[in-house]
DNA sequence: AAAAGCGCTGTAAACGCTTACTTTTCGATG
DNA sequence: CATCGAAAAGTAAGCGTTTACAGCGCTTTT
């Protein structure tokens, strides 16, 4: 039996009946623990943590102590002591969410989200949690809401481009970060995304080869948005080795939503020169409001025009007419992110800087092809994933 | 000139050339600050939260140090020794992302991210950060993880009853919990949620006023969700009322996806029993589900039988046949549940215990109203908003 | 039987900050 | 010019853990 010299706790059991009220009375730490079961708050830390050398008997006692206590470690004081904090930090760009609310909602949503989802699904898996951290137009503070995170979290994904290379280097100067959806040129971080060139040829090779297209056109993302960039520069380069047309009049500026996929092709038809066969867009809400818009001016498609989105969201499957698309997987993003900065925790070392998901083209009838087709899917499997040692 | 005493720190600025490596040195701390300004850490402390007492002249050397040395103040430092952490914890369910992934990447998505994001966005207002902790299925855990949260968030947020009542209790007793979409009767914490039972009343008295309907079905969202529960019983609380049938064969169970609402209308398709006049679907989604499963077998919507969801959620707008929905912002649920917990944080103190949200009919041609009274909505404002200090 | 070794456990010093309390500084006053 | 009081700055004690190091009681070795 020892006596604790330098006894700080005050607050065995506190638990005064159950009132329902948020009664946020302070909690037991180590030291109570420590007192009630007669040990040191060092054999207790060594029990929480389930590290060797403490003899059986003597864990029982204080996880018999902990029970009774309703002790909860803290982990912000592990966080500070040990310097790990099993908190994951995600950036994205979050579009301003004001009094007009209803009309911005959807921008960029969807496809951001699985990649969320996944992210935090395979963090949890991971034992870490996943600190969300929206940058754009309302988030004004620039990089030190981002830096203040750096004692926080124990790494960063970022979803984008939301900063500049220089920040990056600012940032991995700190901490491990993971880019998602950069163009793959980092040299201050990984960089994970999926492959934008090979899906864009295979699309492009599916108009020519199966359609038969001579001219084509291409209705872009947000402005700037590498992954939108991306895309239409392999449209072009695919559609250029093609042989086919693709005029600057028929590059249509929009948003990632559907609301701007409308208005670019509403705006388009007001020019009232003659249309390309098929748009190719940027994403599927783009894709949905396009239809939209030719719908209203009296084409049909595909009759009249192809279309043909990229994501594969599954709501856009629903759809008259059910949606050409590229498939890729939002979560796979997300998971092989956290997979990769994981492992960069863990090991200090990456066998690769750069990871690239595949993508698949899923053929539907919006971009002609016959209804009976819908399930008949060609798959151009792409690129390697490397192995990462997981868990 | 003063000398500090106890000093501690022994990295001045470390910076190494640009190597673009993730090189990640130990950081300057307040010690090094201190130094190098030639004050204590108090001082320096004091600067750092612009708190009374600091000579301009001393706080400028103070915060010229600091842009030297690039110091960053660690906020789980600061955590431990303030109490206060700047971050909300945001509790959801995650359903599962496992290999299967695409087939369930819709399944409650879209709103509940709607509310992620609002959240977000108003929790970045007041200077928080969000920390996402998943739930479900395969988040085995129980409550262990979200347990341990509670020394690392100012307060939580959940989704959907994620809990039950007695463990939130348990967790209420630690830190402020806000419930969101519950029933409104939990005692241990504060509730926020939309008005349901407005929104289905004056859905089915539309019905029953303008189309006339004798016969009405729904179709529900996942089982046991609390939504769900409150948007079946109100439904059929008003179709009661007003001497329409509602036959058990007509209440189709689905689980919030496109998928289940088609699945739930094929089956029911398949009974070949007489279909009721209307289908009430629990979420926009399952109305795409079912009207694509009506369309399949050859039903068309209006003409046949009419249909409409709830949320209102951006795609649906461009839907064939538009839908006829129920309009409830996410983003104002997620970002009143932050106004309120952040209140409860500063104040200790809410004059309400439950907040309910208005909703709004939105009647587009789905539910056989006329294409041109599509902006035509009929607004049902509902319950008071308490006015919170915002900011 | 003393020395050495090993397995547990205790002590105390971090971790980087905030803050109560104390001391110094400085301008104003008589 | 000495005195006083407020303002500014310093000292040190936490906050709740982890962990290096030390110590104690055994068993094993010689």
């Amino acid at each position: 039996m020892y006596f604790v010299s330098g006894y700080r706790g005050n607050n065995a059991l506190s638990m005064l009946g159950d009132q329902g009220e948020c009664v946020v009375d302070s909690q037991p730490t180590i030291y109570d623990v420590a007192q009630r079961a007669g040990v040191s708050i060092a054999t207790v830390s060594r029990a929480l943590n389930s590290l060797s050398s403490v003899r059986p008997a003597t864990r029982d006692k204080v996880l018999a102590a902990m029970r009774e206590l309703e002790f909860v470690p803290n982990s912000v004081a592990r966080g500070l002591s040990s310097g790990k904090h099993w908190i994951l930090g995600l950036v994205f760009m979050q579009t301003a969410v004001d009094n007009n609310v209803l009309a911005v909602e959807e921008a960029s949503l969807l496809y951001t989200d699985i990649v969320i989802r996944g992210a935090e699904a395979r963090a949890a898996a991971h034992g870490y949690s996943l600190l969300l951290c929206g940058a754009g137009e309302n988030h004004p503070a620039g990089m030190t809401p981002l830096m203040n995170l750096t004692g926080t979290v124990d790494g960063l994904i970022m979803l984008d481009r939301v900063l500049v290379e220089d920040e990056v280097a600012d940032l991995s100067r700190r901490i491990p970060v993971v880019l998602l959806a950069g163009r793959g040129d980092s040299s201050a971080a990984i960089t994970v995304r999926v492959d934008n060139e090979q899906a864009m040829r295979s699309l492009a090779q599916h108009f020519i080869d199966v359609h038969h297209v001579k001219r084509v056109g291409f209705v872009s993302g947000h402005e700037g948005s590498p992954d939108s960039v991306a895309r239409e520069a392999s449209f072009r380069a695919a559609i250029d080795e093609g042989g086919v047309t693709l005029a600057d009049v028929d590059i249509l500026k929009s948003d990632w939503t559907s609301a701007g996929g409308e208005g670019a092709m509403r705006g388009r038809l007001a020019l009232d020169a003659p249309l390309p066969e098929v748009f190719a867009c940027a994403n599927d809400q783009t894709a949905v409001g396009v239809i939209y818009a030719l719908h209203a001016a009296g084409l049909r498609v595909p009759e009249d025009v192809l279309v043909s989105g990229f994501d594969d969201i599954t709501l856009t499957r629903y759809f008259k007419p059910p949606l050409t698309t590229i498939r890729q997987s939002g979560s796979l993003l997300g998971e092989v992110a956290v997979d990769a900065l994981v492992a960069t925790l863990d090991n200090s070392e990456l066998a690769v800087r750069t990871i690239v998901l595949p993508t698949e083209l899923v053929v539907r009838e919006s971009c002609g092809c016959a209804a009976e087709s819908e399930s008949l899917t060609e798959i151009y499997k792409t690129t390697v994933i490397p192995t990462m040692a997981v868990n």
